[in-house]
DNA sequence: GGCAGCCTGGTT
DNA sequence: AACCAGGCTGCC
């Protein structure tokens, strides 16, 4: 990526967000958006962390610099020429970000796609779950992952709205989850998978009933449920 | 829709 | 050596 893309010599006016990509957004009118995928990670330090880095910044007046590390590559970085194609980029893209998904949004998202946990994982439907956030919400609101969209109606989706706003907010508040990779911006682990319900918990006696949570392979990814809580 | 494939690295 | 992983695209 050219080094103007790269927001060389801007001066940043704001960042924004939706769902998992973070949006620099320069006075001129540039916009670089940060995807970091699996592995990636995006912090404030004198120096690299780790070899997998793809792209650095230097700060006017700061002795620390921006990186961006990325050892699996799954993420990445992709430059917008003004912040309305950038936005309408996420508006063709993204649904509503999870943090503040109601149930008519999410009814709509979940028109033509078949299981609840696929349509969780489309970034289309709520942008910001991903496939820890997907399981715990849908066992907040006891709804199988392997429930149809189209039975997910009025209260139920209300329910499984909320429970994706507690559970995306819960996870802030705890810092975030890190099974290994994440590092928040000031290179800090988050705490949130001590409070996860049922990821990586499979086989494990469920929290709320004691009943042992079942694991499977759903829409590609494993998924773990309770088969009492949440029916089969 | 489902799913292989993209990558690296950690675990079994 | 084989398998698994927090995501996403594109191919069927």
């Amino acid at each position: 990526m050219p080094r103007a893309h790269l927001l060389e010599g801007a001066t940043v006016a704001r960042l924004d967000r939706r769902g998992k990509r973070l949006a620099i957004v320069a006075e001129d009118g540039r916009a670089l958006v940060v995807q970091l995928g699996m592995s990636g990670s995006l912090y404030m330090a004198t120096g690299r962390r780790g070899p997998h880095l793809h792209a650095e910044w230097s700060v006017d007046g700061r002795d620390d610099r921006l990186w961006f590390e990325d050892p699996r590559r799954f993420g990445g970085l992709t430059a917008y020429g003004s912040a309305q194609a950038m936005l309408d980029a996420w508006d063709r893209e993204l649904g509503p970000d999870g943090l503040q998904v109601d149930g008519a949004r999410l009814s709509k998202g979940l028109r033509g796609i078949r299981s609840v946990k696929a349509a969780l994982l489309d970034q289309r439907v709520v942008a910001g779950v991903g496939n820890i956030y997907a399981d715990e919400s849908l066992h907040l609101a006891g709804i199988s992952p392997r429930t149809r969209c189209r039975r997910i109606t009025g209260g139920r989706a209300e329910s499984l709205a909320k429970a994706i706003r507690t559970v995306l907010a819960r996870a802030i508040g705890f810092g975030g989850s890190t099974i290994r990779d994440y590092r928040s911006a000031q290179d800090r682990k988050g705490s949130a998978q001590v409070i996860h319900a049922v990821y990586g918990r499979g086989g494990l006696p469920c929290l709320e009933c004691g009943a042992p949570l079942r694991s499977a392979a759903l829409a590609g990814r494993t998924t773990v449920w309770c088969a009492r809580c949440q029916g089969r």
